[in-house]
DNA sequence: GTTTGCGTTCGAGCGCGCTCGAAGCCATAG
DNA sequence: CTATGGCTTCGAGCGCGCTCGAACGCAAAC
């Protein structure tokens, strides 16, 4: 099952042209993750990622995993949601450092709350910034589409 | 001079929710860009991009440079418009692989342009999906920003 | 005439984020 | 009883896109 990951799942959710509003990606944040545990695989198939990257992830210090009688990882909740976010913010582009260094944060305790937020208002900043450069380039690219081959203007040459 | 690159300028021409039409983007297209030929300095401040990059792009074959007669790079203006347009692309995220693909059909005349086409279409297409992914990852962002620290919804816990 | 500066070629190195292979443990299926 | 399959650890390797250093050439400035 879940033969999408969960941003496949998100976008089909909400139309593309849908107001995304706060209420709209409340209702994705908790949907569908229930479970007290998971295993390895299961995780990896809900995030779309390799049972291999989630390893890295622990070893780069991003989440803890509990091990069972077997020595095999069991995720938790917590585990899991943490991986969400993890997940979405790699996917939006967040360097692994800057994780390591929110995590870490994260993991120092409540006087911490004000860095994240910085670090999450930066992040919204860059986030928004790449979304204009990529319309912009969207714009540039369609415009390329439409005069290809035609006589209109200088970007006719053979590009 | 030009401490900004292209896509910056272009983002600051263009207002933050400006229509982006074809009219404006083909002004941006051409603006600036006149030289007859330019230095390897020159074409790197233009772009935003090391010199090491340029040299980098014209051995991946993506653009052939004449050289004067103290061996030194000569970018004329159709060489530049290539470089415009390769950087517009990576930025946009296309890989060197497929610009260097891209590339090779320019070179091999036009009954590839079909061929090109496709590429720009499915690059568009890429675009318009990241810039989906990018947009929910925003929303997620700023919901978490706006719940940091409240007492509302399940996305309190600490991360 | 030497210093400064900008260019050249060539090949190696790097940062990032995985990705993989080897060797081994355990449990269930046939 | 022996495969098969999924997990474990560990460390190495890889693909991408640069990025850099070394050794050198030439020219205009001092």
């Amino acid at each position: 099952m879940a033969t999408d990951d969960l941003m496949t799942r998100a976008l089909e959710t909400l139309g593309d042209d849908a107001p995304l509003t706060v209420e709209a990606i409340h209702s994705l944040t908790d949907a569908a993750v229930v479970p007290e545990s998971m295993t390895i695989a299961e995780v990896a198939d809900l995030l779309d990622i390799s049972a291999h990257t989630l390893r890295y992830y622990e070893r780069a210090g991003l989440v803890e995993v509990a091990r069972d009688d077997y020595g095999h990882r069991v995720y938790d909740a917590e585990a899991v949601r943490r991986l969400v976010f993890l997940t979405r913010m790699r996917l939006s582009g967040m360097p692994m450092r800057d994780l390591q260094h929110y995590i870490a944060l994260v993991d120092a305790g409540q006087e911490t709350v004000p860095e994240r937020l910085d670090m999450l208002l930066e992040h919204r900043d860059t986030i928004r910034r790449r979304i204009r450069e990529l319309t912009l380039s969207l714009a540039a690219t369609e415009y390329k589409i439409a005069t290809y081959g035609g006589s209109t203007g200088p970007d006719v040459q053979d590009l």
